[in-house]
DNA sequence: TATTCTGTAACAAGAAGGGTAACAAAAGCA
DNA sequence: TGCTTTTGTTACCCTTCTTGTTACAGAATA
């Protein structure tokens, strides 16, 4: 599995931020709803900046907030701003050239990796921040009521 | 992504036997073939044998072979054999419980996640081992002819 | 019995991720 | 202008995961 927590982390922060609507938030505020430091925040920040995604002012009264409306970021783009490479790595060190099966088996293996990874895109390209912000609202809901 | 390269080496070594056919290959033949140290190879060769996907035979004359026929094992079977995690993972620390957005994101992301790894098994599910070694077989003939 | 394998443990090396401190640059304010 | 706040970015350390390697017990065969 992807051994990082970014692509999660992303989709909390920018959840976060349809949740404030369009008042910007400061990356120590998010750092502490999602329990880490906010250099870690920041750093995933700017990679969604420069995919259009958030923008950031500095200064006092400074933070960031989301670029597009929630219904108008999918799950894909956030993943591809900040997790570049794939779902699977092929082999570390390449295979013997000398085998019929090693020389060949990195182009097979690729063409799989391609299928997977497209299926993966396309189960992340139909959900949008929106969908996940009106699915968050239920549980906050009930959470709400049991605190009465 | 998967930081680790099992699957493919796994997916290498199977393609290899179903290559093979029903003669046992020792980690030491294997492992050249796929460039790296024979204990590697034996210890993913004993997470597929516990799978039921190869059978051993220690002793002189030993080694290893598929315990089914190459279209009876797809790359999902290889995959869950290998790789025990999903395809990502959630955040490292657990997030702010007294955030509204913190305490529900986790469960709302297991559902994408769960989603995300339906669609690859999916697509692991339709691939046999059979299918791997008849897309290599046209490289390899033109790899033969291209040695005439 | 000697040989040839697998199964498995132990350990070093390397890579990747994340936490942290530090600082320049930008933006607002007195 | 000078001070404060906040982002953008770098550098460094620590932890975790993976792989490479050596070593050795146990099983199978001749």
């Amino acid at each position: 599995m992807s051994t990082s927590s970014r692509f999660a982390v992303a989709v909390h922060v920018l959840t976060l931020m349809a949740w404030s609507k369009d008042e910007p938030l400061k990356s120590e505020q998010v750092a502490e709803s999602v329990n880490t430091n906010p250099v870690v925040i920041r750093r995933i920040l700017c990679e969604l900046a420069h995919f259009g995604l958030v923008v950031s002012q500095t200064g006092s009264m400074g933070g960031t907030k989301l670029a597009r409306q929630p219904n108008e970021i999918t799950l894909l783009d956030i993943h591809q701003a900040v997790e570049s490479r794939g779902v699977f790595s092929l082999h570390r060190q390449p295979p013997n050239r000398d085998c019929p099966v090693g020389v060949n088996i990195e182009t097979v293996l690729g063409d799989v990796l391609g299928e997977v990874n497209s299926a993966v895109d396309h189960v992340l390209a139909k959900i949008t921040i929106e969908d996940l912000a009106l699915r968050l609202q239920p549980c906050v809901s009930t959470a709400e009521k049991a605190r009465h």
